[in-house]
DNA sequence: GCTCTGCGCAGAGGA
């Protein structure tokens, strides 16, 4: 049986001769949530244990659950005892731990119920930590090494590059394809990375021809013994090998030994790893075994039984014969036992013992010899700054003991990112199907239509909704398409290359018939029956947050850090320029981003022409011969910048980002990252201005790349962390924003809600300006948010914005309006229904309210509506025609409509962040340009002090 | 309980 509970005290371990000899035990109080039978016969087929594990177990769960934290500490507790090495896993535990024994015994010693490891046992510390298997690798061979890629990630490198080069070509050469022809198109996709590393293709090819020789002999050799096997002679040219035989990186995940990776191939279901270097002895090195292991434990979770792997190492050839064994192969099998499956879920545990807590890690070396480590600089670097200990020595001197405290206090905020996303992965398979889809984080019960092979080997996968979902899933995403189950079923990762049929698109856009089930084309590299989609969590968040901040404190310059940390005034130089002339505190603005010798700090409340102002500032930078990197936290800002900049006639300027990431405008600055190295390279390096996301800042590609200043725009969004990522590229910064609106997005509740703006805009009042003409909103209109958000310091730019109604629109006469709705702002009394998340009342009467505009002659695409939930947002949109915007705060963001209608989903109490958070009511209420409907329940919004001003500014 | 954007995923390696 398999048993799994909490660590409820502490754990004993101590040694004790049994009939065998002297043994090693660890008795661990363990207070139990989930004993699941696995004394099925031999027959039983996944699905059906599947089944026995969702069955009582998970109800008995449930019950735990929903348990008071009284009963529960009165439940019993029962005692695990984990004998032999895996009491060296029982001893990491501590209290609050989760673990999972596999196989276990149960039995009865004096009237108490204990459990036991037997031999074929598993114990797993923290089972939902997915753990990866490159980083069991590291950890192996020395857990600095883990620490080291963890912090501070791996820079561009050549030989790294190449030998993902050549695992990409091994892929093709599985799936079929001609190895010339792989090879160049490869190479061709990396062209900017080569470029970056000042590698020519010629001689990048001839590198991968090398390594590739070695895997081509090989799968020959093999192919022949197969073909004297089955007596197959049909002289195929080709060095596909036969289907059955083999598949090429697939990933996997285990929710037993919470491991995760992707294996290179896997051939009659053992895993084969393809190394790039040599390796002349007897045995394949042992953390290459230990890797290999990690896969074959995968593969068992996946129904195989695997007792041998095979390192490919693709630099020996046949020259270099070995000559303990006469070797000519650069393949060496080697056989798994269970020793060593058990060590490496060993290792497993200890990464995720020391993940449990989420302090920055000390670090200890393995037994390696630091003098051969090829990270011994970096190493010794770390060490010498944040003043730890190291066997290979230190450099440099220790951060001062507030850059110390800070660097803790972020480290732990994102590492609490991280455990949220490491939650996400667990609910791939606690989560049932359906409470996935409820979630909008799976799309299942979808109708598998047809799959294709593409050139290349890849598949193209079609699918359709049967009935109409939402989910949070998008064009250009990643996904784990699956035949019915994302962990346990046949799954694969794929990427979203359309979602919605076009047709089904254009038929619903005139009628208000409601959503019509999609269709969607995915790519993959295997042909998987799609029948359901999850979104794949992804850690690239959270690791690129870690090296900024890693890159900000132990790599940043003494007088940046002086600046963030308090210690010295920002600097302007002094000029007499005028950049405009008829806005003072844009002019301001400008001058002092431009004249900024350490950083600037523009506050831009809604509608004062932020993107005017951040493109005036990046022109008149550039005059000055400036090289500057334009970033934001979303693809959308990034671009609004970049339009005004084109408005202004300036266009020299490259655009990094994803192909679905860019607004389709801005796809030819795209800049590409296949084709010739040194155009691509030109391309970016000549760019005066280079455009992109904090996200991809702090990819590989942005971090060679270098800057005179960097402008950040909606800088209020962003975390501390996330804004280094853009200004770590360069000398100087500017921030833009409004910290009155919304602030960022994070998942758990930590340090990093705050942003770098805000703490700068606090601590250096001088080094900023605030915009405070908007050129958007009726008068009337921008009150209550000037007097409650902006000290009342927010006016209108001109006469014509605060005289402006919606009489000045062609075709509209307010006369035709009903008498309230003529002021610009109205508030509408609905008692509401009493459902949490929706209103239907608020809805029907929104439906009206949007006809009794059309009837005075507002066309629909001027109006928009704005919900606090998704929910009220869909309940809405099944009320009104699909040309009205319906959508929530956070999405209106950025975006402006001559009339706006907020519905606020308030009745009874007001309880609930979401109406606590005043931010998100400043970014409604200033959406409109000439009239402001707010539709709710007086008597609930009337029991919070500021909503109840905003009910007074209304009624006025 | 609610809001939710990003990111070539994971892994690629030098003696």
């Amino acid at each position: 049986m398999n048993v799994r509970g909490t660590v409820a005290g502490s754990v004993e371990v101590r040694t004790v001769s049994t009939s065998y000899g002297e043994s090693d035990l660890a008795e661990v109080p363990v207070q139990l949530t989930d004993v699941t039978s696995t004394d099925g016969s031999q027959e039983a087929c996944d699905q059906t244990t599947l089944e026995a594990s969702d069955g009582p177990a998970r109800e008995r769960t449930a019950e735990l659950e929903t348990q008071t934290k009284a009963e529960l500490e009165t439940l019993t507790t029962v005692t695990i005892t984990c004998w032999g090495k895996w009491a060296e896993s029982a001893d990491l535990l501590e209290p609050g731990m989760e673990i999972l024994v596999t196989e276990a015994e149960e039995r009865e010693y004096q009237g108490e119920q204990q459990y036991s490891t037997t031999g074929d046992s598993y114990v797993v510390v923290e089972p939902d930590f997915l753990v990866n298997v490159t980083d069991i690798r590291s950890w192996v061979e020395c857990p600095r090494l883990y620490y080291l890629n963890k912090l501070s990630g791996v820079p561009l490198n050549y030989p790294v590059t190449k030998g993902t080069l050549v695992h990409e070509v091994f892929g093709d050469l599985l799936r079929g394809q001609d190895l010339e022809a792989s090879i160049e198109e490869r190479i061709d996709e990396r062209g900017l990375e080569l470029g970056l590393l000042g590698e020519s293709p010629k001689s990048v090819a001839e590198d991968v021809r090398q390594n590739a020789a070695a895997i081509e002999g090989w799968l020959e050799q093999g192919r022949l013994t197969e073909d004297e096997k089955s007596g197959d002679e049909d002289g195929n040219e080709s060095f596909a090998p036969a289907e059955s035989e083999w598949r090429s990186e697939q990933l996997l995940i285990s929710e037993t030994f919470g491991i995760r990776g992707r294996a290179d191939a896997i051939r009659r279901g053992a895993p084969v790893e393809l190394k790039t270097g040599k390796n002349l002895k007897k045995e394949p090195r042992f953390k290459d075994k230990v890797q290999a292991a990690c896969y074959a434990l995968l593969l068992e979770e996946h129904g195989g039984s695997v007792d041998t792997g095979t390192l490919l190492y693709t630099k020996n050839s046949a020259l270099d014969r070995n000559e303990e064994t006469g070797d000519l192969t650069p393949a060496k099998d080697f056989s798994m036992g269970s020793g060593l499956l058990k060590f490496v879920v060993r290792l497993r545990n200890e990464i995720a013992a020391m993940e449990f807590d989420d302090g920055v890690p000390t670090g200890h070396e393995g037994n390696a010899k630091c003098e051969y480590c090829f990270e011994r600089d970096t190493c010794m670097v770390v060490s010498g700054r944040l003043d730890q200990e190291s066997k290979a020595g230190q450099i440099g001197t220790a951060l001062p003991a507030e850059e110390r405290e800070y660097f803790d206090r972020i480290y732990r905020a994102i590492e609490e990112e991280r455990r949220e996303v490491h939650r996400e992965y667990a609910k791939l398979w606690e989560q049932d199907a359906e409470e996935r889809a409820e979630d909008d984080r799976a799309l299942i019960d979808l109708e598998f239509l047809e799959k294709r092979e593409l050139e290349g080997g890849r598949w193209e996968l079609r699918a359709r909704q049967r009935s109409p979902a939402t989910s949070k899933i998008r064009e250009g995403d990643l996904v784990l398409a699956s035949d019915g189950h994302p962990v346990r079923g046949e799954a694969e990762l794929a990427r979203i290359e359309r979602f919605g049929d076009e047709r089904a698109e254009r038929n619903s856009a005139n009628d208000s018939s409601g959503p019509q089930p999609q269709e969607l084309v995915l790519t993959a590299d295997e042909p998987v029956e799609v029948t359901r989609l999850d979104i794949y969590p992804s850690e690239l968040t959270t690791d690129r947050l870690l090296t900024a901040l890693h890159d900000a404190l132990l790599k940043g310059s003494e007088r940046r850090k002086d600046v963030l940390f308090g210690r010295a005034d920002p600097a302007f130089e002094d000029t007499e320029e005028v950049f405009i002339d008829n806005n003072e505190r844009q002019n301001e603005a400008v001058t002092k981003a431009v004249t900024a010798e350490d950083c600037a700090l523009i506050h831009g409340p809604p509608g004062t022409g932020k993107t005017y102002t951040i493109a005036r500032a990046i022109r008149a930078m550039v005059e000055r011969g400036d090289r500057v990197l334009l970033s934001a936290f979303t693809n959308r800002a990034v671009d609004n910048a970049l339009e005004a900049l084109r408005e202004q006639g300036f266009t020299d300027f490259i655009r990094v980002g994803t192909e679905s990431g860019v607004r389709e405008d801005m796809l030819s600055h795209r800049l590409e990252r296949s084709g010739d190295p040194e155009e691509r390279l030109a391309e970016l390096e000549e760019a005066q201005v280079v455009a992109a996301t904090t996200a991809t800042c702090g990819s590989r590609t942005m971090k060679e790349q270098s800057f005179d200043v960097a402008l950040v725009d909606e800088a209020a969004q962003l975390t501390e962390p996330g804004t280094y990522a853009a200004i770590n590229l360069a000398e100087r910064f500017a921030l833009v924003g409004d910290h009155e609106q919304l602030p960022p997005v994070v998942r758990a509740e930590n340090e990093l809600s705050e942003s770098l703006f805000e703490r700068l805009v606090e601590l250096y009042p001088d080094a900023g300006v605030m915009l405070d003409r908007q050129y958007r909103m009726n008068q009337r209109i921008q009150v209550f948010a000037s007097r409650e958000f902006y000290d009342g310091e927010l006016r209108p730019a001109t006469p014509e914005v605060a005289g402006r109604t919606l009489e000045d629109l062609e075709g509209v006469s307010q006369d035709d309006l009903p008498e309230p709705l003529r002021d610009p702002v109205s508030f509408v009394d609905v008692a509401g229904d009493a459902s949490q998340y929706t209103d239907s009342e608020e809805a029907a009467r929104i439906a009206g309210l949007i006809e009794t505009y059309e009837a005075a002659g507002v066309e629909r695409e001027s109006i928009g509506v704005i919900a606090p939930f998704r929910a009220q947002v869909s309940e809405i949109g099944n009320h009104v025609p699909s040309d009205v915007a319906v959508d929530t705060v956070d999405r209106f963001q950025g975006s402006s409509k001559e009339v706006i209608i907020v519905s606020f989903v308030a009745t009874g109490d007001l309880e609930g962040p979401i109406f606590e958070d005043y931010r998100r009511i400043n970014v409604a209420l200033t959406r409109p340009k000439r009239a402001l409907v707010l539709v709710g329940d007086r008597r609930a919004l009337e029991s919070d002090p500021v909503y109840e001003r905003m009910l007074e500014w209304a009624d006025r």
